[in-house]
DNA sequence: ACCGGAACCGGTGGTTGCCAGAAGGCAAC
């Protein structure tokens, strides 16, 4: 699946046109690889099908480039760009304040090509010598750096999460094996994953090697051997495949699937009983084997119920399997619907009416449109009139698709409240509240919005974004004890960059508020992302009744206005 | 470079705020 690789590769293009001040082009690209980045379904299919202008924002050229891309594994106009300015542009705009002209400019006043580079200019002082530089940017750099050079190695795991599953889909339908499972904080569901590690059994292991290595996305193998062989694929992700006995598996899943600190806690149950538990088995004191082959029977023996993955941080889940105190965490299934996606009323893709299919096709039964309001210029926001237009196309959509449709805003907290009237809240079914920029007193904004206005959910609270920007510093003890007060829901937004709030805050403060697990979709496509905030609500050992959206429409009526 | 309305061409997201340097570029969303 090379879906990521294209829009890596266009993202770039979009970046060099930039530098070079090409106007409308790196719009362009931009937006195809947006749209490529959240098709679900494999590029190079659709490229077998002829298809590829039927994804919105490509037409003849780019659908020329991605076919060149994908049947010669290179890319011409693309390669012509990098030697014109070889520059880690990826890595280096990575950097928060950093964009395309500033990285422009650092090449050709100092030559500066990577991170490293950069790294080096500005502890040496050199960055303030280039014109438009300062105390202040170089400051900057020096702050941000790491965590640039941190976000190349880590993945998101919404991110690859299609690669991942497609690799296993396709190792699934091989004969050679028989069992397959991802482990690793990948299995966990941690937001962001180092390597994948994925652990089978097989009949015949060479065989089963040979066809992992050979995979078509593998771009190089680093280690190739019985029991464990390294790859790495062409979107820069490692995977890591590992053979074991069957009757090992189970205490292998466990080994491998971790945390670290889990299998410690765990290990020392085992050692109050005198047994020994390893990735081959659980033993007792005669070396006997007690376990094995499923964790199941691993957990069972040791007097617990079975932990799921998203548990295993050493947070208590432990002591809670031995007296049976697990939560039984909400499922996927749980969800009945979506409450904060977006449509190209604002910052969308999709319209009212592709959206609302795509929710229902996906077995919905409601679905809550809040595009942003209209302090927030930069992602279109909508103006009352818009609003009342949305309304009317709601409208005439509700009757000719199976699904109710809430209409709200994403308001946005400024200064003295929120960008939208009184008048205009009364009118939403669903008001969301979000805060869009950094200010000092977040924790007294979002507190007064929380006290003036009708909020139903407040979403992305903390305002973060993985791996390349903090969250805001508010008083989250503050802010749960007024949306409890006030019956409003917190969200866990299920975007890949954000699942915010995050999963030890969930865990935290669940027996306070209300979560609405949201995707926040802005495209058809990632409606499909749900999966990523329920198992962050997992991980915050979230039950069906801690999650309002898995209530039914009249319910979740009445809690917010309740 | 794409898209949509018209049958080839015109329009395409737009504003804020920061920094740096004294008017304006750049990044962010």
């Amino acid at each position: 699946m090379k879906n990521k690789e294209v829009s890596r590769i266009f993202n770039e293009i979009a970046d060099f046109l930039e530098i070079k001040g090409v106007d409308y082009k790196p719009r362009a690209y931009r937006k195809a690889a947006r749209n490529i980045e959240a098709l679900t379904e494999d590029i190079e299919s659709i490229h077998d099908r002829g298809e590829l202008q039927e994804i919105g924002g490509i037409g003849e050229a780019l659908a020329g480039k991605i076919s060149e891309y994908l049947e010669t594994g290179e890319l011409e106009y693309y390669e012509e760009l990098r030697e014109d300015l070889p520059v880690d542009i990826e890595g280096l705009t990575n950097i928060e304040g950093i964009g395309p002209k500033s990285v422009k400019k650092l090449h050709d006043g100092l030559g500066v090509e990577t991170l490293e580079d950069l790294e080096e200019a500005a502890e040496g002082g050199e960055v303030v010598e280039v014109k438009g530089f300062g105390e202040k940017v170089q400051g900057n750099i020096l702050e941000n750096i790491e965590r640039a050079k941190r976000s190349r190695e880590r993945k998101l795991l919404g991110r690859i999460s299609p690669l991942v599953q497609d690799i296993e889909r396709r190792l699934s339908g091989k004969d050679t094996f028989n069992r397959i499972n991802i482990v690793g904080s990948y299995r966990r569901g941690k937001p962001t994953v180092g390597d994948v590690d994925i652990l089978a059994t097989a009949e015949d292991r060479e065989e089963a090697m040979d066809e992992f290595c050979g995979l078509e996305d593998v771009e190089e193998v680093l280690v190739k051997g019985e029991t464990k062989s390294s790859t790495v694929l062409s979107a820069g992700v490692q995977v890591d495949l590992r053979i074991v006995d069957e009757g090992s598996f189970g205490s292998a899943l466990m080994y491998f699937t971790g945390s670290k600190d889990h299998n410690v806690s765990v290990r020392g149950e085992v050692k109050g009983r005198g047994w020994k538990l390893n990735e081959y088995g659980l033993f007792d004191s005669e070396g006997e084997k007690l376990a094995g082959e499923t964790e199941n029977e691993v957990y069972g023996k040791l007097g617990m119920s079975y932990i799921p993955p998203e548990l295993r941080e050493n947070t208590g889940e432990v002591e809670a399997a031995e007296d049976g105190s697990l939560p039984d965490l909400v499922e996927g299934e749980d969800i009945k619907g979506d409450l904060q996606i977006h449509t190209n009323y604002s910052d969308g893709s999709g319209t009212v009416r592709e959206m609302a299919e795509k929710a229902a096709g996906k077995g919905l039964e409601y679905l809550s449109i809040s595009d942003h309001g209209p302090s927030l210029k930069v992602a279109g926001g909508l103006t009352e009139e818009d609003f009342e237009e949305q309304a009317a196309e709601i409208e005439r959509v509700s009757d000719e698709v199976e699904i109710e449709i809430l209409h709200g805003v994403e308001a946005n907290i400024v200064e003295g409240g929120l960008d939208v009237s009184k008048e205009w809240c009364e009118r939403c079914d669903l008001l969301c509240a979000a805060m869009h920029d950094r200010p000092d007193n977040s924790t007294e904004r979002i507190l007064s919005v929380l006290d003036e206005y009708p909020v139903d959910i407040l979403v992305h609270p903390l305002g973060r974004k993985i791996l390349s920007r903090d969250p805001l510093k508010i008083d989250l003890d503050r802010i749960t004890d007024r949306a409890a007060e006030e019956h409003v829901a917190v969200e866990i937004n299920a975007q890949p960059e954000s699942l915010d709030l995050d999963w030890q805050n969930v865990k935290k403060y669940r027996g306070k508020v209300k979560y609405a697990v949201s995707t926040d979709a802005h495209s058809r496509g990632e409606m499909d992302f749900m999966h990523l905030g329920v198992t962050q609500a997992r991980r915050g050992w979230c039950e069906a009744g801690n999650v309002l959206n898995t209530k039914k429409v009249d319910k979740v009526r009445s809690y917010l206005n309740g």
